[in-house]
DNA sequence: CCCGATCATTGATGTGCGTCAACGCGCCGA
DNA sequence: TCGGCGCGTTGACGCACATCAATGATCGGG
């Protein structure tokens, strides 16, 4: 656990290895976890004087930490670093927009396949390898897409029964042909 | 229509009067709005060339527009406006999340409490007033919360008949025991 | 080496919400 | 005044996904 939702906020952080899931809870345990951070990913900065979610660690991490004030004093040195805050900010509320969508929209199936396809984007921009690699546990992608972890696990061996995806073990995904994929998601 | 999704963006807006409808589509049609506004918030700002999302008055609205030139050069004139549209995006960031928590994780009748309250709340920030009203259709509140009409419909009378909502008419609602709504949302 | 714990998968069954369809009501134009 | 239309409501029914439950796979510790 990194911080909760509530905690007085005195930290910004800055991943430098491993990855952190983002979540917000119900007050009976129901959990939606709201994003994945990636090495050079900010948490934190949606605070009002509190963190307005949850973080924990997926794996071991290693976080660059500043202190609040710290960055307040960084703002007003260094004008083009608040700008480059606002487009971070911009592209986050983009992927909030398009989660959105995801959650209230789209089937399992679709729910599954958009998000393959946004890790395999979102980790390779390349484009290059048709795989991706899942650090995090089914019941964290099913907290993430709105889903139960059984339904999360009925839908990946459907996609690979179906020929969509091949999964030499749960936590990697290989594309045979991501053009189908994109139709499909 | 203000502007479409994907639109080259020219203006950012500024609302005067009435209110405005954000949303995104699939390629099927099926939509999913973002989020409603109202006068004195910004629309616009997520450009990254384009729009990110569509928008729509929902009656009439007076609109202030500004070139994104225009936006640019007050940005580098008045720092302290940069760290206004800072905040902005922070408590849009937030409240989007929410919205995630809501969608992925609560039941019909849960996001139609919500729903309202957060009306209340958001309209009436002294929180006076225990009703709101809805200026937004049926389909509207349907695709901003990930249901259909009918469920949301069906939803609406069934708070009625439980004595949680007064429903004078179809865009009117009035609490009679606030306590008893949070509770239940 | 075995044991328990954790995680993923699979099956049987239930249900909340979607789908399809009909109907009522207020509005506007002919 | 009437008829069409948009919008909201209501009912019957179906389905996608949740729930409940059992089994298998992997792994670390005694």
């Amino acid at each position: 656990m990194i911080f909760e939702e509530g905690d007085p906020a005195e930290y910004v952080f800055n991943i430098s290895h491993g990855e952190v899931r983002l979540y917000k809870l119900l007050p009976d345990g129901r959990r939606q976890v709201t994003g994945f951070l990636i090495p050079g990913d900010f948490l934190g900065l949606i605070t009002d004087g509190a963190y307005a979610y949850g973080a924990e660690a997926i794996g071991p991490v290693e976080l660059c930490c500043m202190r609040l004030s710290g960055l307040e004093r960084l703002l007003s040195d260094m004008p083009p670093v608040r700008e480059r805050l606002l487009d971070m900010s911009r592209d986050e509320l983009a992927a909030a927009q398009e989660q959105m969508l995801l959650l209230g929209r789209k089937s399992a199936r679709e729910k599954i396949l958009s998000f393959l396809l946004y890790r395999q984007r979102h980790l390779d921009p390349t484009g290059r390898d048709a795989s991706v690699d899942l650090t995090m546990s089914r019941t964290d992608i099913a907290d993430y897409l709105g889903l139960t972890i059984e339904t999360v696990s009925r839908t990946f061996t459907a996609l690979r029964d179906d020929g969509l995806i091949e999964l030499p073990n749960p936590h990697h995904v290989i594309f045979p042909d991501m053009d189908a994929v994109r139709d499909a998601a």
